[in-house]
DNA sequence: ATTTTGTTTCGTTATTTGACGAAATACTAA
DNA sequence: TTAGTATTTCGTCAAATAACGAAACAAAAT
């Protein structure tokens, strides 16, 4: 039997992961918002009061950009510091990079 | 009344309507595809022969970036000729250069 | 031991997405 | 006029997404 193949590349995988992580204006808005104060403690709370969406909406935006790995938080009691994932962000700029430039 | 606003700039809500057309692979791959053949007629059918979908399948994969305005379709019966739209192109880039390197 | 606090998880609901095959479209060739 | 061709649209379905409020958690303060 012939199985039809996958033929996208992980280099495509990859790119759409974090393409998809970013389709939402919330979280464009949290990766924003995590940039500008990165050298600050940023939690679920300050961002939460910005934004007009309720903060279980909030979390379930901030697990999403977790699982895609762009972010990452840090537990400290009774708050939760976030911020980018250095390494992913970096991965993710090389491969718009690459998308856009070549 | 206070109406809670709505709290992201336009350039987040481009930003996500981009990365959302591109947040598949299939897509990615479309994109991939008509930048290495810009030279070439770029026909669904050729795309449709490398890719492990139906063809309706691919066709709306083609609708969503075109709603995007990633791409237009030139009618060049009984075919349809694609490109990518590069001013869409451009602001893209752009947009995701803005959000990546600042 | 109870309460308070910031956050997440759960349960639910409505909408959107991704997929398919069948039917429609629109033009060309016979 | 009929048949053929490339592609899209339609109808359907299952699964994923986005949203909410209520309930659960985990640590700190009372």
């Amino acid at each position: 039997m012939f199985v039809k193949e996958k033929n996208y590349t992980s280099t495509q995988e990859k790119t759409a992961r974090y393409a998809k992580a970013l389709g939402h204006p919330v979280r464009v808005f949290i990766m924003d918002f995590l940039i500008k104060n990165a050298d600050k403690c940023c939690y679920s709370g300050d961002m939460a009061e910005e934004l007009p969406i309720a903060r279980s909406t909030l979390s379930q935006h901030l697990k999403e950009l977790k699982d895609a790995g762009l972010i990452q938080g840090e537990i400290n009691p009774p708050y939760i510091k976030y911020c980018i994932n250095k390494t992913s962000w970096v991965e993710a700029r090389g491969l718009f990079d690459l998308f856009f430039n070549r």
